[in-house]
DNA sequence: CCTATCATGTAATCCGTTACATGATTAT
DNA sequence: ATAATCATGTAACGGATTACATGATAGG
């Protein structure tokens, strides 16, 4: 038996073709870019090669296109439909992950400068406001129909966390942390090099 | 020699160092553990493994405890130093990636009834308030020299966003967007495509 | 001393990323 | 028509996750 376990790009598959009908790899490129893509990036290959997987597994169909790109059109088979009920209703593991390498070189203390902190941090507000006013576009052309309540709720949480960053990068900016010094004053070379 | 690119975890591990002075992987471990490691979780055999590519590099230099368990102590070197003060000055690329089960699932609208939708948002809720007060916990713990103000403004913003996490979800448990009907799959709705 | 448990480390697998390859559409 | 560009698809590599293996410490 097949016991591969599901990924989030499989749920994201799944539930985006269940949301959409039956959808072509472009197709869910597009719409996964201009939604939840924003916040949580999926490389174009992974939205090729996954629903092959899961036709693999039983949860989705593939339909060739018979005229000009033949397309694949993939469709949600009632095991798919039914993978995605129970991934409802299970339990919801694992912390939210906040990946930012802002953040991490804000936090090693690489900035060796208090300048050079206060530069950075204004430059990643600056990023942090395009990136919500990006949002703010993509809400307008969302279609308008109740049944897209959840999807723009999930893009009001991206806003809101632009504008909590808009704010945190402005206030590092306007009281930058000092760097942090090295623990070892200067680390000797390796013996016998250079 | 370094054909292979630096990774956010080759940084993570270099700056910790840094910061800290020589370590061990489990040392390290216990680091990231109780700061970043909250928002953006390093699995422990990264930390053993990662500081010995970056010992193949040149970045990092070994040294094996004699006595009982031999652990692995990882050093500095100057190349490594300097790798990440040019890390530090380049350019940061890519958005802030936001990865979290629970709002893929209300984006994807699986929830089939609305008060499962009410209770789903009232337990991420709870979930984050708890993580909350382990953001605080964890703060006590930090030692409190000026030299460490960059990893508390870094938990800062974890803090804040878990507070913005609690406020969204209660929102979502007062108010829950109707669950997303699925699509028909009777018949694509533009079959003359091109 | 013996056993249980935790610290420490490693091996293998698989997903995700990068890079490239091919075919279709459009503009001129 | 033909070249340029974009849509579409695939292959290969490498890092991250999972799972297991070994050694040290504590307690009875």
């Amino acid at each position: 038996m097949s016991k591969s376990k599901l990924t989030p790009t499989s749920y994201l598959v799944l539930g985006t073709i269940r949301m959409s009908g039956p959808s072509t790899p472009y197709e869910l490129k597009q719409l996964v870019n201009h939604s939840i893509g924003h916040f949580w990036s999926f490389p174009h290959s992974q939205l090729y090669t996954e629903p092959a997987r899961l036709t693999a597994l039983g949860l989705l169909r593939e339909e060739r296109e018979e005229s000009g790109r033949r397309r694949r059109r993939f469709h949600l088979t009632p095991a798919g439909e039914a993978a995605l009920e129970h991934w409802a209703q299970e339990p919801t593991p694992g912390r939210t992950q906040a990946h930012d390498l802002g953040l991490l070189k804000l936090f090693l203390g690489v900035m060796t400068e208090r300048d050079d902190v206060r530069a950075f941090a204004f430059h990643q507000a600056q990023d942090h406001r395009r990136q919500l006013d990006e949002y703010r576009a993509s809400e307008g052309t969302l279609p308008e129909g109740p049944d897209r309540a959840s999807p723009r709720a999930a893009l009001g949480l991206g806003m809101r966390f632009e504008q909590l960053a808009v704010t945190f990068w402005e206030e590092v900016a306007a009281n930058p942390p000092a760097p942090v010094p090295p623990a070892q004053p200067a680390a000797p070379p390796a013996p016998g090099n250079a």
